[in-house]
DNA sequence: ACTTGCCCGTGACAAATGTCATGCCCACAT
DNA sequence: ATGTGGGCATGACATTTGTCACGGGCAAGT
């Protein structure tokens, strides 16, 4: 028997999760948690063999989870189930030591067989979504500009933002335009959304 | 017996609520599309008594198919389950002749209730949503107003802008500023998406 | 040691974006 | 008919944002 546990900030999605790997005589969901920050908790309490992590969740994303999992509790391992498979996020989740990575526009009864295979040791990986992670590769960002885009992320104009990093006004926007050319851009914004959206902006 | 037609874009969403769905034994579910502009068909090839429709989908997002049914197939009645409580999606949902909205916060138990009072020709709507909604009120934006942030969302910049619609810079600024006064935002882009977000850019 | 390349930082300049005062037109109330 | 208020449109002006050329530091390769 497999023992599951489900993180996600949707409690209908979760529910309705729920109830689908019910329906598997092999499978037994012993834990539900709404927030990123309770799973580790709830994961010893229940000796949850598997954790399916949603990655937009409140206290803690779904990466955090499966890192703080792989290292105070790799005895469970992590599955992330995700709404938009950004190809940045298949790279980090497998860098914290999660387990799989499957998109939510999977069909439902192949939900199961990743959990058991993820289970058994194995990797699931929608193939797909991992040729165009590597495709992507890893951020091309340097250290300052990524700085930058989170802080821009926030609502911050570069004059806020140069004085919360002690630079000056020209460097912020040297910065930026450094990364709105590498994001293919228009603006700062739509920078800062483009490297959100390809999980350049967690790490 | 309450005959169902699921409507979501994400296929393990959709199959996991079926589930759900199905667990009750007076509910039935009859169909299941992953597109807006496939409800309507469905819904009559299956005879469908009730409609979940999610309100982000390709196609036809689940407001405007509320709309076809209503004009339709009266015989349907749609319930629309969404991921965000934008405001004005109430409003405009309820518009377009929706009998229900609920959010995917709701615990996953009170999702069979809500059909089943749609289904008896009751209003579901989350009483802390409705008062929002009726709090944010109407959309405060002119015509031009909601033209120029629409061209704007879809990443033109001012000057585009201005010759799409066939007017002066000057003047496509001008409702900019105006519509950044009303929406509280501090520049163009987040002044769409704030007005996105409350469902001023739908009708 | 020297070159090469990259990241970081800066200011000057150019282009875009946002604000303002103003006028036109229309609907509505006086 | 006559104000009055709001939406629409415009250009001038101020501010913000983006681009460029430049120099310093640091690490890797030669």
């Amino acid at each position: 028997m497999i023992r599951l546990l489900l993180a996600d900030d949707q409690a209908l999605v979760r529910g309705a999760i729920a109830s689908l790997l019910d329906l598997e005589d092999d499978l037994e969901v012993v834990a539900q948690v709404g927030r990123g920050d309770e799973v580790l908790a709830a994961a010893r309490a229940s000796k949850a063999d598997v954790a399916l992590l949603d990655v937009e969740m409140p206290g803690l994303d779904g990466i955090g989870a499966a890192r703080q999992l792989k290292a105070e509790l790799p005895s469970c391992r992590a599955l992330i189930v995700t709404t938009f498979g950004r190809p940045g996020y298949v790279r980090l989740a497998l860098e914290a030591g999660a387990s799989g990575f499957v998109v939510k526009d999977t069909p439902s009864s192949q939900l199961a067989d990743a959990v058991r295979r993820v289970a058994a040791g194995q990797r699931v990986v929608d193939p797909a979504l991992a040729a165009e992670s590597l495709a992507a590769g890893p951020s091309p960002l340097s250290t300052r500009e990524t700085d930058v885009l989170i802080a821009v992320r926030q609502g911050n104009s570069s004059g806020e933002v140069a004085s919360q990093l002690h630079l000056s006004e020209g460097t912020v926007r040297n910065h930026l335009s450094s990364a709105i050319g590498k994001t293919g851009a228009r603006n700062a914004s739509e920078a800062a959304r483009i490297a959100a959206e390809n999980g350049w902006l967690l790490a």
